[in-house]
DNA sequence: AACGACCGCAACCGCGTCGTA
DNA sequence: ATACGACGCGGTTGCGGTCGT
């Protein structure tokens, strides 16, 4: 009845990365680019599903990637996105170029739904009298509540459109440019980031000996600088057992490619680790689906959250952050009238 | 110090969508 | 038009680490 899996299981390795695998994948892709995953574990060796090669790759390996703690801006941003689009992960991480959509997903369920818990509990202990917006909700008849709705995602998918023609013209007033404008700036934070992340996988690597500096996400600061400091195989290596890995573990040329001295994750060598501007805007085509048509009502009211508190704590920022106000209050001024 | 509960993240699974023959 | 393969997405799970008792 169901499709066949992807892969046979059999000889289908599951299960965390090794460090190994990490590396062959990388270099695999480095030459290759990504996509035609289907071709990956057999071109590679690696006893890996190529949902599974993707998988590492676009959550993990890929360059660009952010890790460690969201800040508040990040945060705010999520929760705007979330109440605009509901859980399209993929689309809201369209926003965050940096974050993956796992990473935003994990951060939803574990941080911010309980944090948006919490406001809605003050939030509705506070508009006990049913005075105001979130309880007045429930006065709506079904069919008022779904025309408002509609009315309101027409407007908030036009504000959203303008926002991002806005963005296309590069203006500073723009707060979806400001927050994806470290990542325009070819070669610089892509290339560090991607540094970031192979060195990541690197450390984990060489932390043979238990006492890690970093034993946290905050491994994830890892500087251009440190990765440079990196040295593979060479004297600082305490073990030689490290060097002999990598040069039996990766594919040729990979690590002169990617780590030696002073050359490593140039645009020159490693064109595939530049951010696409596809990567950053992808919604500006719509394909992703700012579309809320034929969206079930149910996931759209789970989705959404009541904005009274939750306003006055996101607005809180826009004075620091004056740029975002627009963003902003093209997510919630209007829906937050009826809620 | 030992144990259990809880938390966060990486990875898996199943389904939907898209592209192509 | 349709069947099929590949890819992408969202929900869920499992495991390792941390915290509290």
């Amino acid at each position: 009845m169901g499709r066949p899996p992807c892969c046979d299981k059999i000889g289908v390795k599951k299960g965390p990365w090794t460090p190994e695998e990490d590396i062959i994948l990388v270099s695999y892709i480095q030459q290759h680019g990504p996509g035609n995953w289907r071709a990956v574990p057999s071109n590679t060796g690696l006893l890996r599903c190529s949902k599974s090669c993707r998988l590492r790759w676009t959550n993990y390996l890929r360059p660009g990637i952010k890790r460690g703690n969201f800040t508040e801006h990040e945060e705010k941003m999520i929760i705007h996105l979330q109440a605009l689009l509901g859980n399209r992960w993929a689309a809201i991480a369209s926003y965050l170029p940096q974050r993956t959509d796992n990473d935003i997903k994990n951060y939803w369920n574990t941080h911010l739904r309980k944090k948006l818990k919490k406001l809605q509990g003050s939030d509705e202990s506070s508009t006990q009298e049913g005075t105001t917006s979130s309880s007045s909700q429930s006065n709506f008849s079904k069919g008022q509540w779904e025309r408002r709705l509609q009315t309101d995602i027409d407007k908030a998918k036009k504000a959203l459109c303008e926002a991002l023609s806005l963005d296309k013209s590069d203006s500073p007033a723009n707060p979806i440019n400001l927050t994806t404008a470290q990542q325009t700036v070819p070669g610089s934070s892509s290339y560090a980031s991607s540094a970031e992340n192979i060195s990541r996988l690197l450390q984990n690597w060489m932390k043979n000996s238990p006492k890690s500096s970093q034993s946290n996400s905050e491994t994830t600061t890892t500087t251009q600088s440190s990765f440079n400091n990196l040295s593979i195989g060479s004297g600082s290596s305490s073990s030689p057992s490290e060097g002999t890995i990598i040069s039996a573990a990766t594919p040729e040329g990979f690590d002169s490619q990617l780590f030696s001295e002073g050359n490593d994750f140039t645009p020159e060598n490693v064109g595939i680790f530049q951010v696409e501007s596809k990567q950053i805007f992808p919604n500006l085509n719509s394909e992703n689906g700012i579309l809320f048509q034929g969206e079930s009502k149910a996931s759209l009211e789970e989705s959404q959250v009541p904005l009274t508190l939750l306003e006055k704590w996101l607005f809180d920022d826009a004075i620091n952050a004056p740029s975002q106000e627009e963003f902003m209050g093209m997510a919630l001024g209007e829906s937050a009238d009826y809620f």
